[in-house]
DNA sequence: TCTGGGGTCCTAGGACCC
DNA sequence: TCTGGGGTCCTAGGACCC
């Protein structure tokens, strides 16, 4: 039995905990570079806003709705979060984090009543971080997810599911024609697992509801879509086939992409700016305590604008692998200067880490030349380096990010040039002490 | 006229998730 | 003027092996 423990319309309910002000108006989060709408308040989505709308042509509402839109702040989500997965976890003995709002809740051995137990943890999280939540159980992750949207939507649309409740919604214990009843009024494309492509192909086939779906043949499935889509028809069925992951391993791609505040058209900004990505990669790449082997950047102009489109990658092999912040801009850089053309105006870039290992790992060789040049050149040994990139990781998880940094990334800061958007950003809340909230009695 | 069988590995692309 | 970022998994097809 699983519970899927999920924060409604999670960034807006982090930015109405320091702001109660916004609460029963319509607002948006947008996404980087205040491009497009990322989360919607139930009074958002009321108004029509769909998930990804650009924000420019939603823009009108601010005036015509008092529609309020704030940049993101993932500084503040991500410590919500954390306080908040805190919290389901003690729904039951195992826990899966799987998104920064959802957490999947293993129930085995739970004893008891377990829709009055997820209400209690439910009013919990409520009382102590201020973030309301569903709470959806069932057999397998599949039907909790499906569970978890039901709960969602008989409290947004009263009357939408009349044998529910709102907030929790245990599928596990439903009467048979109650649960059918059930799933013949959700569509299938609400189905974890069935995304817009596959959720139109079922459509023509004349598979519309889940109720349709769950009934399908899974060899079917499997021949006319794939193993995947077979999974989730079986775990409709009631069948587990998606085990809990409440130990994920190391992830196998680290990426730190950006779009730009502004076309750039310039090698210089755009050297800088990989340079700082590569930077940030490293970081996350040795808080995993993994080594890269490889290294993608890549670049692109806007496909939105017409004209000529350029998008252009390439791998850069690393010589060793390496966690090193230096190494790894450099050769980002190095990538950015062999595939840059003039000429255009890109919008975006990025770096991704591949072919990672444990750093536990070490590939021994033969001592057939010197210390690679970017050692010799700043006269260390690999040893210092790493030293140096312990260092420089205490330094900015204690004064801030970006506190010490490669000098090839430029200046720091608003001032430069391919930053990014970010004109409605709220305070740091929780995690700066100049942000913290003060009480006046 | 007639050209095997069985396997692995890699990559690109497509689908999905939040 | 203005359209996000970071992941995972699966599949098909090609290259290559003996």
């Amino acid at each position: 039995m699983y519970a899927l423990v999920d924060g409604n319309n999670f960034y807006v309910s982090c930015e109405r905990v320091f702001r109660p002000s916004l609460n029963g108006r319509p607002v948006i989060v947008l996404s980087n570079n205040d491009g497009c709408a990322i989360a919607r308040s139930n009074e958002a989505k009321a108004l029509g806003i769909k998930m990804g709308a650009p924000w420019f042509k939603i823009r009108h509402m601010e005036q015509e709705a008092g529609l309020v839109a704030l940049s993101a702040n993932f500084t503040l989500y991500g410590d919500m979060s954390d306080r908040m997965m805190s919290l389901a976890a003690g729904l039951g003995p195992s826990q899966e984090i799987y998104s920064i709002d959802e957490s999947f809740i293993g129930l085995q051995g739970v004893r008891g009543d377990l829709v009055s137990r997820a209400f209690k943890v439910r009013a919990r999280i409520h009382q102590w971080t201020g973030i309301p939540t569903c709470i959806g159980i069932a057999p397998t992750k599949t039907l909790a997810k499906l569970a978890n949207h039901i709960a969602k939507t008989a409290e947004r649309k009263p009357g939408s599911y009349p044998q529910m409740l709102a907030q929790v919604c245990n599928l596990a214990t439903l009467p048979a024609q109650d649960l059918d009843d059930v799933l013949q009024a959700t569509a299938v494309s609400e189905v974890w697992g069935v995304g817009p492509r596959i959720a139109k192909q079922l459509q023509d086939g004349g598979i519309r509801t889940v109720l349709d779906l769950t009934r399908m043949d899974t060899a079917t499935i499997r021949r006319g879509w794939s193993v995947t889509l077979e999974k989730t028809v079986r775990e409709l069925q009631g069948q587990s086939c998606i085990e809990l992951d409440d130990a994920p391993g190391p992830k196998q791609q680290i990426a730190c992409t950006r779009s730009f505040g502004k076309p750039m058209h310039e090698l210089g900004p755009l050297v800088e700016a990989v340079s700082e990505f590569a930077g940030r990669a490293a970081e996350k790449l040795r808080k995993q305590n993994c080594l890269a082997s490889e290294l993608l950047v890549f670049m692109h102009t806007s496909p939105y604008r017409p004209g000529a489109q350029c998008s252009r990658s390439v791998v850069v092999p690393l010589r060793r692998p390496t966690d090193d912040t230096l190494a790894l801009a450099q050769a980002a850089a190095d990538g950015m200067r062999y595939m840059y053309v003039p000429g255009f105006r890109f919008i975006k870039a990025g770096v991704i880490l591949v072919e990672l290992q444990p750093a536990s790992v070490q590939q021994w060789e033969l001592d057939l030349e010197p210390l690679a040049h970017e050692d010799a050149a700043t006269a260390t040994t690999p040893r210092d380096r790493s030293r140096l990139m312990t260092a420089m990781d205490a330094i900015n998880c204690r004064y801030g990010k970006g506190t010490v940094h490669s000098a090839a990334t430029g200046k720091q800061g608003p001032k430069r040039e391919w930053g990014m958007k970010q004109e409605r950003r709220t305070p740091q809340y929780t995690t700066r002490l100049e942000d913290v909230p003060v009480v006046r009695a």
